[in-house]
DNA sequence: AACAATTTGAATTTGTTTCTCAATTACCAC
DNA sequence: GTGGTAATTGAGAAACAAATTCAAATTGTT
């Protein structure tokens, strides 16, 4: 299992909420995933793992750098494992769906704003909207 | 009063709770305020406006387009008027404050990026934390 | 003043996330 | 393996921002 391994290096006792939680989140189907989503995955699987386990697992793995937190238009939480490069994203109001994607000039301008305010920058949150071309058009 | 044609203009009646609300976000001192400091400032005021109404209008002046909704990190709304020139914003960790930023090559950018993925822009949020230098620097 | 339509305040509800606490489980030492 | 201890869990309650409900009050218009 090295998703075992992943908890230990992140310091966090092998349970098996946190295994099943951590799979979730690995697979590809399931980045930018909401902790209510999470649950009903598991509920599907036949899990007994309650709703507050989610949360706080999730924010155990936000604490242990394991995973990036977003806050996409609309409320809740989504959630993404961190272990890729940095990248930002752009979402479909229409189909919910979220394309990543990768800017260095715009990174480099961030830094060069912070600089220029004064600002030591930690880290930013960029978010394009819009709508799927030509697919989400209408309707 | 120059608020009542601002009121009528976006098709609104005349009320005093949404008079002393337009003042208040209208005050230099309130840009990026949230709807629970509305409703403090209407309490230090002596008015009697139910926070219900508090939401009511500010959803209000977003319909209408009076204002600009922001989520900045940390949970709740946090509203502006929004007669300005678009901007994005800068955002201090330790001490809240919030400086406000225009860069036309963010800007253009993301409008490529936009493009390159195949996604009609309609808006997008931009916000980068930090921690002032060098007033919130230790503490 | 009279009227319909809109707006309001208080209380209730919703939706997301966190907290509490008793029962369970993981991990370390023996 | 067994025992001990601290961490973890599930269920429910609580917290929090925000939206909704509805009877009473207010607005803008005759
Ligand atoms: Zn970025
Ligand atoms: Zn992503
Ligand atoms: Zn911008
Ligand atoms: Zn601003």
């Amino acid at each position: 299992m090295e998703q075992n391994q992943e908890l230990k290096k992140a310091g966090l006792k092998v349970t098996l909420p946190r295994i099943k939680i951590l799979e979730i989140l690995q697979a590809p189907a399931n980045q930018h995933i909401s902790a209510e989503d999470v649950y009903k995955i598991l509920l599907e699987q036949g899990e007994e793992i309650g709703l507050a386990t989610v949360y706080r697992v999730l924010n155990q793995f936000d604490d242990a750098g394991l995973l990036d937190r977003h806050h996409f238009e609309g409320g809740k939480s989504v959630f993404e494992m961190g272990q890729k490069k940095h990248h930002d994203h752009l979402v479909c109001l229409k189909c919910g769906k979220v394309i990543e994607f990768e800017d260095d000039l715009i990174e480099k301008r961030q830094i060069e704003v912070a600089e220029k305010n004064n600002i030591k920058l930690t880290h930013h949150s960029l978010y394009l909207y819009g709508v799927c071309q030509p697919s989400c058009e209408d309707r």
